[in-house]
DNA sequence: ATCTATTAATAAAA
DNA sequence: TTTTTATTAATAGAT
């Protein structure tokens, strides 16, 4: 009966953690409804859990989306602004940018591999590949696969049979983590890309006759 | 020091209003983070107020971006398919990533050139630049100007010195959005952008030494 | 799903 | 402003 004093740590338990978190996301919801009746607001909350591969978005997607836009949509009112502030301002644009520029780098990169992993399952060999293209292959997927293994962590059941190795190539830390704040600050896996490279690496012959022998299994729920 | 019971209903005061929802934000954000903690899940909360023009997005709004771009990844459930649906699924992310892959570069170029001018901006000469950065860079400029003079349409606002028109016209767009659907397929420049383009076109003699006189007003009010 | 003992959040006062 | 406190609201565990 007596509910023991909150430990505010990980539910070890799947099932109570999963009813925990239904229960508190539900909460959630109906406090930021209620933030958004007794006041101007409008609030917008995205889950998205790992563990049941769940993705929610409150009030809803479209509302989640136009809100974002608001951020895209501030660079503030640059136009009144000294001569002082100009140069402060230059500064700060500048970091926003060169932060911005490294992280859509990063995308291109993972989509550039993503479309050869597509075009080596739609025919394309991996002997028709230039060295550069299967070294980058290798260092992405080996990259993606620390990533992933520390995003599900050690109990998930995704988690694969054997340890990767692909690992001649350790993702440094700048690689991994490139913003600041507390804890891993990995960015999180496109889901699309998983599904991309379970498939790609489970199903290709290409893949296993090139010895790079790593197959984990995302399916076996 | 009774506190009445909750009416649940728009707090008329206004300044009782900003506190209550200050306070309700911030235990959003705390009961967001103890979500987190206690299970599998990323949570995000987003708010805008309209009375104070306050945007907040929690815990940044990089998260808010990842998580929506979850839901722009998710094509359906993907994992109960059959062969032949396999085929056409790929497929389609081929031409997906395609896409995305060509407008991530885009941006990738965009960014490149605002980093660039904003170095010249802060010292870096002309004369240091690679040919290759010098044409990369007047070919920008010409293909930038290109579409802002279609997106404004033909009366060749550039020409005039005192019409004050920019900041408002330019649609606001974010640079991530992918395009598609009806008129002219032509991006619209970010508004950063247009701002740096003018300051430096104008304020630079660097560049009007190296006659690339390009010249126009955006900020003539 | 529903209930209830308990903790946690919070509105108003200090 | 921050801190305190009376009270309501959320919720963990049980049913």
């Amino acid at each position: 009966m007596a509910r023991p004093k909150l430990k505010l740590a990980w539910i070890e338990d799947r099932k109570k953690r999963n009813i925990a978190c239904q229960k508190r996301m539900k909460g959630l919801m109906k406090m930021a409804e209620e933030l958004t009746i007794l006041s101007d607001t409008k609030a917008c909350l995205t889950f998205f859990n790992r563990d049941e591969g769940k993705l929610v978005a409150w009030p809803s997607q479209e509302e989640a989306e136009s809100l974002i836009e608001r951020f895209y949509a501030l660079p503030e009112n640059q136009r009144n602004m000294n001569a002082d502030d100009q140069e402060s301002y230059i500064k700060t644009i500048t970091k926003k940018i060169e932060k911005k520029l490294e992280h859509s780098r990063k995308v291109v990169e993972e989509l550039e591999m993503d479309h050869l992993m597509l075009q080596i399952q739609n025919g394309r060999m991996l002997a028709d590949l230039s060295q550069t293209e299967v070294e980058k292959l290798m260092s992405y997927a080996s990259k993606k696969i620390t990533v992933l293994t520390r995003e599900l962590g050690a109990e998930h059941p995704y988690t694969s049979v054997d340890e990767p190795f692909l690992g001649d190539e350790i993702p440094k830390a700048t690689d991994v983590a490139p913003e600041g704040g507390p804890g891993p600050c990995v960015r999180p896996m496109r889901r699309e890309s998983v599904y991309l490279m379970d498939k790609w690496f489970v199903d290709n012959p290409e893949v296993q006759k090139h010895g790079m022998g790593l197959v984990w299994h995302l399916d076996s729920t």
